[in-house]
DNA sequence: GCAATTGTACTACATATGTAATCCAAAATA
DNA sequence: TATTTTGGATTACATATGTAGTACAATTGC
């Protein structure tokens, strides 16, 4: 049973890239590629984000001809479940309802959003 | 137009501390004493957290009698909405409507809780 | 009035994080 | 083959954060 790391803003950013091809490693240029439109940073920037989820075990490599294929160690979704369990204990003390009930008082979703939304709980009362 | 400043998880809790009781500004003391339920944290930790906190102007303090005397200067919705932005953007680019699916699809709601869902839903699309 | 206490102001120090730059060996190129 | 380029390893450095400790001045108890 493998805990997840705690993954920082930027490293989840290299996360989301590698998450998005999951079954093809990434090369470190491919990741830095993919993330020079989303962010401005410099290439080395990025080599030293893999490092350092490679160090925290979220990440590893392989090498193919001398360069490295990076690919995640944990899914998306036991991070997502991770840092959402550590949000919600952080900000409204671990319960869920009250945040649904804040959010949906705030949001402004669509006549669709809130159909889907239904049925998904009315799929729940079954 | 203030912003709010970034509260670091320990800080979180001093402020929820403070929130409590916005009427009724806290002294160092009464701060620290409501937190030794919750946490293990030495006495001069907690001060060093309120100073943290006063200066990144998320608290002020007005001195009485040479004690001084604790109050937010950001409210406890302005940070939660903050956090809760932050965190959607990172964790769910964000989109709000994909963190509820998953949230609903995952936990457990008792019945009462999915209908009170369920009313607010309703009152949305009215 | 002098000593002990206490509240505040600084100082400390390791780890995490954002954001790279430098060094070096192997590969590609001229 | 000598040189430039490139990918990885190591180093850098400021700010944030967790978690206190020390110094000092005013207050309070003898």
């Amino acid at each position: 049973m493998k805990s997840v790391p705690h993954i920082s803003d930027a490293e989840w950013e290299v996360m989301k890239v590698l998450w998005a091809r999951a079954k093809t490693p990434c090369t470190a240029n491919e990741v830095i590629e993919a993330l020079e439109h989303q962010t401005d940073w410099k290439p080395k920037t990025v080599r030293t984000l893999l490092n350092r989820l490679a160090q925290k075990q979220a990440i590893s490599y392989s090498q193919e001809n001398r360069v490295y294929a990076y690919f995640p160690l944990v899914s998306e979704d036991e991070c997502v479940r991770y840092e959402t369990e550590s949000f919600l204990k952080r900000i409204y003390g671990g319960a869920f309802k009250p945040m649904l009930v804040n959010f949906l008082k705030e949001e402004k979703l669509s006549p669709e959003e809130i159909k889907e939304l239904k049925s998904i709980l009315d799929d729940k009362t079954k």
